[in-house]
DNA sequence: CTATTTTTTGAATGATCACTCAAAATCTTG
DNA sequence: CAAGATTTTGAGTGATCATTCAAAAAATAG
């Protein structure tokens, strides 16, 4: 057996950017092809059709970002400690000029009610990132009160995403998020 | 001179529809053709070109939030108290199954650092519903005051937006809206 | 009614779309 | 190295895209 010859996570990397910054229908796979630098031929043998290297390109975002978020969160005590980390990370970034939101996000907001299938993918993957919150609240409270953090958490994190698109306060962002998520713990200085 | 023969309201209602479901890219002008029932030459003169359509359209979209939002508060004596019924309309409508989150949210999400005069018009709109909510804090609060609830209220409101489109539990975005958002003045009764 | 201006019609256009496939290249096995 | 299995190549396919335009219809002006 031939073994595959280009770099799997490589060819995912390029074409998940792709994806994030253009969307899922603006992306042709004629631009995959030039941000690959892979064949048309190739893609759809590795792949299938768009439809499935958008599956693996949304993977591959979704393992990093948790992984990442793992990351600082063991870095803690308690979530409650770590997330404000996090928030400000997510607050930082939506200042840069580059900035184009969380691919999830996006794509969830992109996908019509034609395309079921790809929709209820991308919904999976945010309810990973939930979970994961989740969990880790579950770790000190009731299942009822950890599901009730992570929702208002993930209508936050979602907040930010969207308002940092199109605006740049890093000041009123952060102000809100202090206000709206009042039972985390808050570092004293800004 | 002859005048134009069709509704264009009616038109742009439709056009509307189509681009809030399916999104711009997704929406093709054949799409726009079989919704609106004009021909492809009837829309090119009214309207120039699919960004020309576009735009007309997501100004028809913010003209009747604008007025919606309007109408409720005045309503109230105070912001404060008018808000939390728009906050439990737009949960209430993020649990109806054919939900399709907010025009301008999909659409500022959906277009890319390419597409920056569209990108720039939808944000455009989106300011206008926050200097709207602005304007009401005016009268009872500092302008600083005033921006930082206005900037609180819309994180909220895309979060909202964005979480209801994947998941519909009620309960939990109306407990994340109170206490995230407590210098409102909810109704005792769930 | 006639002349003029404007709108409507809808088939047609070139560009781009997702995707295919037969031939060539490359790898693994023995 | 030779045989067999797999991958790569890249021009090519029909479908769909945004848009055009000349001819027909309709509205207004005088």
């Amino acid at each position: 057996m031939a073994r595959a010859q280009f770099d799997k996570q490589q060819v995912l990397e390029n074409a998940s950017n792709a994806f994030w910054r253009l969307g899922y229908n603006a992306t042709s796979m004629q631009t995959v092809v030039a941000e690959t630098g892979l064949k048309p031929g190739s893609i759809y043998l590795a792949f299938g059709n768009k439809e499935g290297l958008f599956k693996e390109s949304l993977d591959f975002y979704t393992q990093q970002s948790l992984a990442k978020l793992e990351a600082i969160l063991t870095q803690y005590d308690n979530a409650e400690a770590a997330i404000p980390h996090i928030l400000m990370n997510l607050i930082n970034e939506s200042c840069q000029t580059e900035y184009c939101s969380c691919f999830l996000v996006k794509s969830q907001l992109e996908l019509n009610a034609d395309q079921t299938e790809l929709k209820e993918y991308v919904s999976q993957q945010l309810r990973k990132v939930e979970t994961l919150y989740q969990s880790y609240f579950l770790k000190s409270h009731s299942e009822e009160e950890a599901s009730a953090r992570a929702a208002s958490l993930m209508v936050h994190i979602f907040g930010i995403r969207v308002y940092g698109y199109h605006s740049h306060s890093k000041e009123q962002l952060i102000a809100a998020a202090r206000i709206g998520l009042p039972w985390l713990i808050w570092p004293n200085n800004a």
